[in-house]
DNA sequence: ATTATTAATCGTAATATTGCAATGAACAAA
DNA sequence: TTTGTTCATTGCAATATTACGATTAATAAT
């Protein structure tokens, strides 16, 4: 079907989900690596620098900004992104308490 | 298309991609968690735990299996799964790397 | 041997995602 | 005002994902 159960998981399961949805292209990992990388805001060289249509950059950049992991500045007729530093600490605190679970494991099995 | 054009990323981009998208559903956190919370073998009851069909669970659970992240071993009529230690490490390495890349980052902008 | 239990697989339906051509909107430059 | 630039949006086609009923395979229990 398609569509996912979200009522039978808790809210910090499917936010783990959700961040982890976001990075679950390669695309969005190498626009988000160039942000780090650049340092300051990018403006509209991502089609350049990624290989995509524009299109599907801008697509993909929206879904960046839904989840509030970038965001983007109107700059005359471009428009300049960036990482939005605030909400990458929150979803790095969530996502490294997930990652982490194994430090809580004791022993190993099977 | 719906179809990922993998050639144009580099191997590490594709690498968090693909753990990415293994936590990119809520049922597959869920299920971790529970390996985790267990801290030994779970024999079964996952279906019950999570509340899905036990088709959907097995698939679920294939997925993981495919990203190496649990282990399943056979145990008379059940299955025991446990979470792949080292493989986990591993991509626990990964993740953090590409989480971290804010600590590289100077100042903000826009 | 028959029956029960457990989990994988198959088949299928519904929804989601990915990608891009075409178009549109906003602004700058001429 | 016209033209060019930049980026968002729309519409669509193709593939992927999610979910589950039905079935199968393997073993255990009777």
């Amino acid at each position: 079907m398609g569509l996912t159960k979200t009522e039978m998981y808790t809210d910090l399961q499917n936010e783990i989900s959700l961040f982890a949805k976001g990075f679950g292209h390669p695309a969005r990992v190498a626009i988000l690596q160039h942000l780090f990388k650049i340092n300051t805001c990018v403006c509209g060289d991502l089609v350049n620098e990624i290989g995509l249509a524009q299109p599907t950059i801008s697509q993909h950049l929206k879904e960046l900004k839904h989840l509030n992991l970038i965001q983007g500045n109107v700059e005359g007729t471009s428009v300049c992104y960036c990482i939005n530093t605030k909400k990458w600490t929150k979803m790095k605190e969530i996502m490294s308490q997930f990652l982490n679970l194994d430090i809580l494991k004791k022993e190993d099995c099977c």
